[in-house]
DNA sequence: CGGACGCTAAACACGG
DNA sequence: ACCGTGTTTAGCGTCC
């Protein structure tokens, strides 16, 4: 039975992710499905709005839709944040997930990851945090602007409405959150540029699409394909002018930038405001006051026209004064790309509410810990805890200064609620135990949550985790119980598992102590035990390059790699800041290297990877392993070395040796 | 389908 | 006799 709930969980696992990620597969699938008849009903669409309201003035109108947009975009947002974990509404959370997918290649990725994959918290958070340090770099300037105006025409248009609690942060956490609100924008907009850019060509095919699945689907990528699809030459009008100076040419003009790479700077006042606060007024009064020049409209820049999807050359402000009459006149078309414009608007906008939910999510998870109600008191405190506290608490907040933000839906861990098994898919990927560990420390010592790591895995963990790599039995079981709340019940079935998976594995190596046994780990054994499938899985390689993205990619996988060899290294947030300076030595040792834990902060996490196998890794933990264990005074580590000198174990036989041998 | 793994359960042996 | 520690074996499920 246990077993059968125990797959059962991993089980669900996995659908959840693939629910996500047929989420965003739909989500994708309607605009291209839907490419045939999207421009088509798109713009149905709006023309019948346009049509309807055709008594109001352009003015009007827009605004009118500009409204509706809103109104949608906050049902969104509630949507949202009340469906965030629990199955509500499919088609809203398709449509938030589908929105949701431009924003970040992390979550694109963690779409598309397996499974098992799921990315954990913190390895979404170390893939954003990367991707945001690039593009930040970058676009930082660019897109603050681009962000408070959005924020702007947030506050303004929403009447101090629901989304007020949400900013109403304190100062610190407000301008915390907006960084990071700008990164991920910048990331956002940055991927957007990347993929326009690419994009760009296949522009009338792909536009096709998506308009009739905007609402939900529509993402600022789109937009530029979606502009280009529906771009067909305008009608004639007259009031596309004024059309400009309604919040809507704020909103269209904010848009376009968006899409537009951002070395095209819009003659829209891009300019980098020094306090970072562009707002539309501003951006527009100076592109209009900027002067008569050709590039003073804010659709018009760099001697073409800026309309979504136009880019039509116009000599000089009058050319163009003349296009924007003609082309962009009011009519269906245009107000169907206002309309889309808007929902771009809206569609950043409800990120941008998501974004800010996540960082209070991550605040609170990282300033409010010590305020946190924890479910299970305090662990049984450990008699021989090395590390009493410590395990991660300081190193979690200001190592990873992103990190976890779920203890609620903890990707694959929550998964596993309360099921036995992990799996292997867990041990494949838990081998980057230690970062997972270290970012969901606080959560899975408190939700009582069966962690996504193997028993083996754990163990190893544990004793590693100890400046002298060694624990007894009972503190390998106060281990469990102080670090994951899920063992603190069932301890019979557990406890048998740690003492079976202790004996069964070669990799755990019992040393006679002067206070009875203790056991050790022979990191070679380890490894050798650990299929270095992973690396050659093509499976999981894939996975691995799928979810990650960027910088991401390497990060991670030089996390797996240094975990792998040395959980703690890897990630020394996991130690606790003081036991971690302990810690740390040994482990670098060890490693060999690693003396930098990632910059990442081990939030660059990877899925959880299997270690792969690296000789030289084995090799150094050998090493010290031995000279470690020899020198040891109290601990007598004889058999490890033994072992890993080259004595023919019965089990070493037994298995082969993936051939990372060390030697 | 079979092998490798992982998990749980349980039987046994030993020593305190 | 009981308990904690270790070792083994068996059955099952998952993944590749």
């Amino acid at each position: 039975m246990m077993v059968e709930s125990a797959s059962e969980t991993i089980r669900s696992a996995p659908s959840g992710q693939n629910g996500v990620g047929s989420l965003s597969g739909q989500a994708d699938g309607g605009g291209s499905g839907a490419a045939g008849t999207a421009s088509g009903g798109a713009g149905r669409d709006a023309a019948g709005v346009a049509d309807s309201n055709g008594e109001m003035s352009p003015a009007e109108l827009l605004h009118f839709q500009q409204q509706q947009a809103l109104q949608v975009a906050r049902q969104f947002l509630l949507q949202q944040a009340s469906g965030l974990s629990s199955p509500g509404n499919n088609e809203s959370k398709q449509s938030a997930s589908a929105v949701q997918v431009p924003v970040s290649v992390a979550m694109m990725s963690q779409q598309m990851l397996t499974p098992q994959q799921i990315l954990s918290p913190p390895q979404l958070q170390a893939l954003l945090q990367q991707q945001q340090a690039l593009m930040l770099q970058q676009l930082q300037e660019y897109y603050k602007k681009q962000q408070e105006q959005l924020h702007l025409q947030l506050l303004t248009q929403q009447q101090a409405g629901k989304q007020q609690p949400k900013e109403a942060l304190g100062n610190k956490q407000l301008a915390f959150q907006q960084q990071l609100l700008q990164m991920q924008q910048l990331q956002q907009q940055h991927l957007l540029n990347l993929q326009r850019q690419g994009l760009v060509s296949l522009q009338p095919s792909q536009a096709s699409g998506p308009l009739q699945t905007l609402p939900q689907a529509v993402c600022p990528t789109d937009l530029p394909q979606l502009w280009k699809g529906e771009g067909a030459p305008g009608q004639p009008a007259e009031d596309s002018v004024r059309q400009e100076g309604l919040d809507l040419a704020g909103t269209a003009a904010t848009a376009t930038s968006f899409a537009s790479p951002p070395k095209v700077s819009p003659p829209l006042s891009h300019h980098p405001l020094p306090n970072g606060q562009p707002t539309v007024l501003t951006s527009r009064r100076d592109s209009s006051s900027h002067e008569e020049t050709p590039s003073s409209h804010p659709l018009y820049g760099h001697g073409e026209c800026k309309w979504p999807g136009c880019e039509t050359l116009c000599e000089d402000l009058g050319q163009f004064i003349k296009h924007l009459n003609t082309e962009h006149a009011l009519d269906d078309r245009s107000t169907a790309q206002c309309r889309v414009q808007m929902q771009v608007v809206q569609q950043l906008e409800i990120q941008l509410a998501k974004e800010s939910e996540r960082l209070q999510a991550m605040m609170a998870h990282l300033h409010m810990r010590p305020s946190e109600p924890k479910p299970f008191s305090q662990p049984v405190t450990v008699s021989a805890d090395p590390f009493p506290d410590g395990l991660v608490h300081p190193p979690t907040s200001a190592a990873a200064p992103v990190t976890p933000l779920r203890p609620p839906g903890l990707g694959s861990a929550s998964l596993h609620g309360g099921g036995p098994a992990r799996r292997r898919s867990s041990d494949k990927f838990c081998s980057p135990i230690s970062s997972e560990l270290a970012q969901n420390h606080e959560f899975y010592k408190n939700a009582d949550v069966r962690p996504p790591f193997t028993y083996a895995s754990l163990i190893r963990q544990a004793i590693l985790e100890t400046p002298d790599r060694q624990l007894t039995l009972n503190e390998i079981y106060n281990w469990f119980t102080r670090m994951f709340a899920y063992f603190r019940r069932n301890t019979a079935t557990w406890k048998n598992a740690v003492r079976h998976n202790l004996s069964l594995h070669k990799c755990f190596v019992r040393v006679e102590n002067v206070k009875g046994a203790v056991w050790t780990v022979d990191e070679r054994e380890y490894q050798k035990r650990r299929p270095p499938k992973m690396t050659g899985s093509p499976t999981l390689v894939k996975n691995m390059i799928s979810g990650l993205s960027y910088g991401a990619l390497n990060a991670s996988y030089q996390a797996a790699l240094a975990e792998s060899s040395f959980p703690l290294l890897s990630n020394p947030s996991m130690l606790n800041p003081g036991s971690a300076s302990n810690l740390l030595p040994l482990s670098q040792d060890d490693t060999g290297a690693p003396g930098e834990p990632l910059p990442s902060n081990g939030s660059s996490s990877p899925p959880r990877l299997s270690p792969p196998q690296y000789s030289h890794q084995v090799q150094v933990k050998e090493e010290p392993t031995e000279a470690e264990e020899d020198r040891r005074p109290g601990a007598p580590l004889g058999p490890p070395n033994a072992s890993i000198v080259g004595p023919p174990e019965e089990r070493d036989l037994e298995e082969e040796l993936p051939g990372e041998e060390l030697s």
